[in-house]
DNA sequence: GTCTATAGAGTGATAGAC
DNA sequence: GTCTATCACTCTATAGAC
């Protein structure tokens, strides 16, 4: 890809988790990567063709560390993925803040995204029973307890970005972390409990 | 208030319902409503005017539910307040999958309803403690438990409708009690459980 | 109070010179 | 590839007749 279309990509990335996806216009895009307006729209002719080309990055980079979700871990493992992915985050804020605006602009992407979404739910209540497999969760009678609870730590992590938005806050990545495993941690065992121990003590959390 | 007022403002909450805050223009309010585009921009001056007459409306009839959590009830009536709440959420839906945009757009609303949300997150803190003093929860070690209970509980809630948004699903009330509940389940006593059990079987869920 | 008509500001996209 | 200039359209808000 050529260096104009690069630097207009993460202009408008910065420009969009500054300002909000609604509020960056063509003009301000321009202005702010010191090109014309002209020329913004030689290299993408649609307005839509950029945003396109946005969310193939934020594709091929989310891809660069979910490849990791593939390998079963342990809480510790799923721990340093879930910072991995809290800095994703940070990257590709507007994208957690402006979620639903966005799907709603562009039916393409809200298609790739569904299926994104239940593919990664899916995947960690995998991770929750294997888990379970290695004695660090108490089996359940009901196998619904860890759809629930894969479902219940995506909400946590996924919305945590807009969560501290709607309320006029600031965060850190421990207390995302912290509140997640809180989830998990009445499911788990004497051993997992010890697992846990270990990540909060990393993070200096009590 | 007058009747055409009323008219615009019942309008406008179905058009931000079914296509979403930002896709909402006045003239298709206008003709939706049956009325010129004149007459619309005489009775709300600024657009903004509308919106917030229509946060107002909001509030009061929020405030109408909210009352009731002021007596601290079992999780039986937690359940009732959760269900009232639910229907609310229906009829403003337009706000809890819209809201960061709202907020930004409108910063008197924003500051009004950070501090409406701080409350409701305390409220059921003190939902929560007061349910372990009649021995339906376990007592903690930690008080901060039952403080990230209680916003645990709060995002599973107040995030349903958008979460089912951005995944392209439809859901039912049900679905999001049960959700919440099973946040609070492993905190709870026998009791407690027992307590559970009358709710769940009320709704008809195992 | 209600209407029609239109001003005025912006927004995405195009044309054509260099 | 990059620029300036401008079109065509949308949207909010105003003016003035009835």
């Amino acid at each position: 890809m050529n260096k104009t279309k690069k630097k207009i990509i993460e202009t408008t990335i910065q420009l969009f988790n500054e300002s909000g996806f609604a509020n960056v216009k063509l003009p301000l895009i321009a202005n702010t990567a010191s090109i014309s307006l002209g020329n913004l729209t030689y290299h993408f002719k649609k307005k839509e063709d950029l945003i396109l080309s946005i969310y193939q990055l934020f594709q091929e980079e989310l891809a660069l560390i979910t490849k990791d979700y593939e390998v079963l871990s342990d809480f510790g493992g799923m721990n340093l993925q879930l910072r991995d992915f809290y800095n994703f985050q940070q990257r590709f804020r507007f994208f957690y803040l402006d979620l639903l605006e966005i799907e709603r602009a562009f039916p393409a992407i809200a298609e790739k995204h569904h299926q994104h979404i239940e593919g990664q739910i899916s995947g960690l209540e995998k991770s929750f029973v294997h888990n379970m497999s290695i004695d660090n969760l108490v089996p359940q009678e009901s196998p619904r307890i860890y759809k629930h609870l894969a479902q219940q730590f995506w909400m946590c992590t996924v919305f945590w970005l807009m969560q501290l938005a709607v309320r006029g806050k600031e965060g850190t990545i421990e207390e995302m972390t912290e509140s997640a495993w809180m989830l998990v941690y009445p499911y788990a065992t004497e051993k997992g409990r010890n697992n846990f121990k270990e990540i909060f003590n990393t993070e200096k959390i009590g």
